[in-house]
Order: structure tokens, then sequence, then C-alpha cells
DNA sequence: ATAAGTGCAAATCGTTTGCACACTT
DNA sequence: AAGTGTGCAAACGATTTGCACTTAT
């Protein structure tokens, strides 16, 4: 399902929360960002169209969309923190450009759900969530790489 | 390949590091545990058996080790981090109970490779890393909650 | 002997909280 | 009008850094 602004404030209103300026302003940021955001970027971005926006109220405002289930974090090779819009629903997962941050989501096409039940089969745990992120080089920064690369033989 | 306190102090000589009391105790206290420990946990572990060790020295005691590998870095739901004691070389995963923190490590099987090869011919990403990590709750968790169920039905 | 490693205290970073005011409903 | 949501300042917790001292080599 393709979320838009309309649908996230359908959404808030739904379970009684008010869409306010600053909610608007953060979900505009991350909608339209096909990257992984921290924070403080969503903040920085967010204030270049609602001057008064706080970065306390970003966060707030995180911590709602991703219990809502409109965002998800994401996390670097260090465990830093960032958000993407997502799709609500399904369990997805993230391939991230480690250059650019860009960000593709993915299903697990099934190799996933294999895994987990040789996994529960094997241990005796019973699977209650997974977490998988892939790292990688979007095909745009491949390409800025490998003219780096040229430049240089020189 | 199983890791032994032994092994670590070979790895730490040969790439020159010195082998301190304050090292062998946090590689002990990793090596024996099979759960996820927070550098604080392995703080108070540790201090129970060299009584002079500083947090701070478990942190840059747990930055080195996985620079080094025998250590992986964890992640749970929130973010927080923990460590555990890891085969060198090969890239494992883990699975961690969320009741009581214990750590299972295993192999992707080859699901995540056929996965991770399906993704990079969708995507026209080159994939460099992953990260895959599940949660779920082991045998000891599932059975002592079982018999919390039953009590709470008198 | 010497340079790496350590502990302490203080600095720093990202994130959260308390409170009076502002804005959505 | 009522009460949710906001911004600010201050609090907070985890992690890092500076520095003089200690210890493995």
């Amino acid at each position: 399902m393709e979320l838009t602004e309309q649908e996230v404030a359908r959404r808030l209103r739904e379970r009684g929360y008010r869409v306010t300026s600053s909610r608007r302003a953060v979900v505009h940021v991350l909608l339209r960002s096909a990257h992984r955001l921290t924070p403080q970027e969503i903040y920085e971005q967010a204030k270049a169209e609602d001057s008064k926006i706080g970065l306390v109220t970003v966060y707030r405002t995180l911590d709602l969309l991703t219990e809502m289930g409109l965002v998800k974090r994401l996390h670097g090779r260090e465990g830093c923190h960032g958000y993407a819009a997502s799709a609500p629903g399904e369990h997805r997962h993230y391939l991230v450009c480690t250059e650019c941050g860009a960000v593709v989501e993915f299903d697990g096409y099934g190799e996933i759900e294999n895994l987990l039940k040789k996994l529960e089969a094997e241990t005796g745990f019973v699977v209650t969530d997974h977490w998988l992120q892939v790292f990688g080089l979007c095909p745009a920064c491949r390409l800025k790489r490998r003219e780096g690369a040229r430049e240089s033989e020189r």
C-alpha cells in the first residue's frame, strides 16, 4: 500500500490524534524522502518548511508514527537510529545504501519464513520477531565510485 | 571455530596488543556467557573477578574486540546495544531470547544467500553487508511462562 | 625502560521530561 | 471551551575524552 499524507492524516484522526502543522511537516519530509533520515535531519528539513517546529516535537512525532506502524526505525552498522516511512501492515525489510542513505523496502520473498522455521525446529525457541537489514551500494553511488576510481588511475 | 581465552590472547599479541588483566576479565565474562550482555553488565561481572576494572576500560575493550571480530554488537528492539562473543571469520546471526537475553548463533543456512542474490538482481544494488537478528522465547522461558499462565488460572 | 593501557572526572552526545503556552477539535 | 500538542530549558543516561598513573612487554 502506498502511503500518502492524506492517509496518514486519516489514520491519526481515526485514532483520536490531532493533525497539526508540525506532524504534517514531519510526515511530509519522510514521505518525499527515499532515504533514511535521522531525527536531526528530519528536524532540519521540516524546519525549512515550518519554521517553528522543534526537535523535541520531531522525536515525539516519530515515536507516535513508529507506534502506529507508519514509520520504521532503521539502524546503521554502528547502531545509530534512522527513520523511513513504511508500508503499514506487512512486515518488510530494508536495503540501505551506505554511501547516500537511499532506502529500498522489500519483503522476505519466503526465504525468511523458511529460515525461521528451520531455526525454530533446531533450537526449540519460539520466534516472535526478526529484523533484517541489508547494506549495499545503490546504482548511482556505484557509478560515482567507478568514476572516482577512473580519475585516480591517471 | 570455538573461541577460547587462550585464542583471544594469542590474537591480541599477534596484533601487538597487550594482554592485561582487564582485557582478560572482559573476555572471560563474555566467553562464559550464553547471553547478550550490556557494557554495564559486563563491567559488573568483571568487577567481581578483577576488583579494579573500570567501566571505561570495558568500553575500550569491547571496541577493540569488536574491531577484531571476536565479539559482535547486538541490538534489542529499541536499538540498545549488547555484546556477545562470536565465532571469528564466518558471518553469523543471532537469535536472542527477549525474556532472558539468551543468545544462539546460527548461520544463514543458504536462505540468506538466495535472498540477497534476488535482491541484487531486482534492485541493481551491490549488497555489501547484512544484519539479521531474530527474537524469540527460549525453551526455558517458554516453560516458565506457561507455568505462570497456569498459576493465574486459579 | 618505555610505550600501551588504565582509572578517574569531566565533557559530550542523543534523547526524554516538566511545564506554561498555543492550537486543533 | 477544553484538552491535546508544542517549544523551551533543564535533566538524563550512555558513551567518549584528557590526563596523570600503572603495568605488560
